[in-house]
DNA sequence: CGATTCTTTGAAAACAGTCAATCTGTGTGG
DNA sequence: CCACACAGATTGACTGTTTTCAAAGAATCG
């Protein structure tokens, strides 16, 4: 199961062998059924996570009970409440599983340890972060500028491996419509 | 007007007065007018901007010739388009000045110079784009669970200093409605 | 003062949300 | 293997919000 990471950070980050075994030292792997939690609200995000096999999803529930999605997971991606990762904070958000999914947890400090002792894996990281940020300016951009139909287009060209995946209520949820509305505009979409 | 400067990453970033020589070293000094701009679109966004006084916009023109505001900012906030910064590539976006502004230009390549020499300051920088992260989800959230008026409530919430400071029309553009629902929505709010 | 920018207002149209009912497929337990 | 519950998707009718278009009223700047 470590097997996927390896290759992952050998193909991505350039890591080699050697940094592989730093690395698998401080992993540890967990498998999670489809509806399992691996993060509740007012739980501290104290590990990242690295989607092996797998989809989940992470989401607050609003004041009016409902959940608003605000980011999906699938394999290769990594997986945390950053807010509270980084602050050590408890968290606002949920985060659980969408399907059966297998998962590689490292600890925020483990992981800070591996930072510095394999400066690649660091810079790797800035850089997905950065790319992370980038692509929640353009989310924004879409939802502030596009209607529900062309946002569901966005959505579709931007994550194609995730559209057909998830439910289509949860799409909705991400896209801050509701999931009727999203309905009849997938309908237009089929003509 | 690098005194401004210095006292933020004295205070902010804990640099010591040797560190803020090295700092200085490699920083621009440059005036901006109110409408001038800082970034336009084609552009690299090769130099990250400090702002000493004023405040800048950033936004990205839409298909439909329409402005979308993607962020302010104002004394002691920094400004770039960090897609293209990051990635070398033209910026789909502008930077003007909605004030007569004062800013200190760093290049990219000696700001990452900076880093290497000055640890504390690369990690202030690591954490600050976290809170940029952060930021940026929260107004996600905002966006796709809020109606405008909450919206509005929001944006003076997180930002006092700025909604009062930039037109109507342009924090209507950021939220994501159009001018006239955004008036409206505070007069209901005058009452 | 004149020009420009910014804000407000009104009325109609477009859009999205809500409520309620129905339909589908999936999986579980008897 | 069937019956049933359940999650998911769709549809219709209605309501409410937001946009659009057009016009006019403030405010600001040179």
């Amino acid at each position: 199961m470590f097997e996927s990471f390896a290759v992952y950070l050998t193909e991505k980050a350039s890591l080699t062998p050697e940094d592989l075994k730093l690395v698998e030292a401080v992993t540890v792997a967990k498998k999670l059924r489809k509806r399992q939690y691996l993060l509740q609200q007012g739980d501290i995000s104290h590990q990242n996570c690295f989607i092996a096999k797998g989809c989940l999803r992470l989401y607050r529930i609003g004041e009016d009970g409902n959940e608003r999605i605000l980011r999906f997971g699938i394999e290769n991606w990594w997986m945390a409440d950053y807010e509270s990762y980084n602050s050590g904070q408890p968290s606002k958000c949920n985060i659980d599983a969408l399907e059966d999914s297998e998962l590689l947890l490292i600890e925020k400090n483990e992981l800070d340890a591996l930072y510095k002792a394999i400066p690649k894996l660091h810079n790797f990281r800035v850089m997905l972060e950065a790319k992370s940020f980038d692509a929640s300016q353009n989310r924004i951009l879409s939802i502030i500028s596009e209607t529900a139909e062309q946002r569901y287009e966005t959505f579709i060209r931007s994550y194609p491996e995730i559209f057909n995946r998830v439910p289509l209520h949860m799409i909705a949820s991400y896209l801050g419509v509701s999931r009727e509305t999203l309905s009849r505009v997938r309908q237009q979409y089929v003509r």
